[in-house]
DNA sequence: ACAAAAGTGTTCTTGATACACCCATGG
DNA sequence: CCATGGGTGTATCAAGAACACTTTTGT
């Protein structure tokens, strides 16, 4: 930022700042994500990723929060996680004009229904991976970049818990973590593993549930209130050998 | 980016974007920064991190790397590592119009002097957390940001032989850690795990140097291509009851 | 009675830690 | 010959993986 000289605000070829959103959530054992069909050119009746312009007086991340509310009705107060990723520069990423994108990431709780509001003629959470065909813009990288470093997080940070309603089972985090990691873990010792990590969950005491209908019924817990696992409860099979295995740089 | 209706490039308040650097060295055993002395105003004669506007044909990656370059005369071919920080956005993080800055974190071999170029008329190297004052604009947040960042990116990414020259000795590399997380390591155990780790160092055969002028010649090692170390290299002493960690949020 | 999921206990193996010890070099 | 840093070996301990087993529900 050490401006050099003069700063007309129309000296430079006008920038616009938008912000671009990877909304997650964990369904039926399978990860989804929201996006829309976008109605005009370029890329008309193309799926996107939800987003919007950066208003004058905001903030990226007070517009990312208000645009998550638009979409799917989630305000800030639900278990709602909403975190930066990266910000995608390139010139010619959008061909109308010089379109300067802050991503997000965004994990939701289970299958809060879509409100087609606003912007969003039409939205749909769509499995991850299933046949969207190519995404508008750069959004295809984008996702792509969101869903390692969702993946990625799990690992050392309690994120999981925001796909978990307010009152979980350690039976349904683990299937957050089984579903977006693609692994079975054993259920004695993730149970162990979580327990064992002081913040991650906090019990509530005398309540339970019953989860696939069959089965004991489970302990319910709360997120607890730690950001970092210490230790990291690492995901298996990271064979060196593996030449399958995604690499965020 | 779902643009809605008209995309009149003037029908908002233009938006400048610009790219600060927190650039890293280590340097006699202590952890320093790159700065630059303001020339105008706002915050004249303040320190603050390098940076400049992104042109309008350039995405911030490019620029970054190019303000880089004018700082330091560092190109991108050396050990030199750049990556994305994060976006900042506030309204009002300039007083004289709406900046968006892109944050970037770059880490650098050893003490390049300081090319007083373009636009920075006085750059230093300043060890990290010494008295250079508070930062102008919000660089101070942004540089703590980078340095949190970095200290944890050493765990589980090769990212520690970017501090070091293109042929360095284990002692070198176990210095840059020790340094940055202010702790001291085992030498022995160190060695087996940088060693244990596939893809972090390769040998060069053959070759060795002295070191501090005494001891043992060192064998001396490359980076190796791997980004990310399984398994990590978790830094000690984090005891779960140890109230002053920082927070990456 | 059986299936399914929660929850507990136990063994085995792996990796981290700590520290003793030898090697090569400069002063 | 001693201080210093490189490099190897090894005992000890804690964490993770695998799996047997009990408990509680629905069908």
């Amino acid at each position: 930022m050490s401006v050099s000289g003069a700063y007309d605000k129309y000296a430079f070829e006008p920038f616009a700042v938008t912000v671009d959103l990877a909304v997650f959530t964990v369904r039926a054992g399978r990860l989804h994500v929201l996006l829309v069909v976008r109605g005009q050119e370029p890329y008309a009746g193309r799926w996107a990723l939800p987003g919007g312009f950066v208003l004058p007086e905001e903030s990226a991340e007070t517009a990312a929060g208000r645009e998550l509310a638009e979409e799917t009705g989630l305000t800030d107060a639900a278990g709602l996680h909403l975190e930066q990723l990266r910000t995608y520069s390139e010139p010619d990423r959008d061909p109308r004009m010089r379109v300067v994108s802050v991503a997000f990431a965004a994990l939701v709780p289970d299958p809060p229904e879509v409100r087609g509001g606003s912007d969003a003629a039409r939205a749909a959470w769509l499995p991850y991976g299933s046949a969207y065909g190519p995404l508008a813009f750069d959004h295809e990288r984008i996702l792509a970049d969101a869903h390692d470093r969702v993946r990625a997080k799990l690992e050392y940070t309690g994120l999981a818990t925001a796909f978990c309603p307010p009152e979980f089972t350690l039976g349904e985090l683990r299937q957050v973590y089984e579903t977006v990691w693609g692994v079975e873990l054993d259920p004695a010792n993730f149970r162990r593993k979580v327990l064992g990590t002081p913040g991650f969950v906090a019990a509530i005491p005398g309540a339970a549930r019953l989860t696939g209908g069959r089965g004991k019924p489970a302990a319910l817990y709360r997120a607890g209130g730690a950001t970092e696992l210490h230790p990291p409860l690492l995901r298996p099979s990271t064979v060196p050998s593996d030449p399958s295995e995604g690499k965020t740089s």
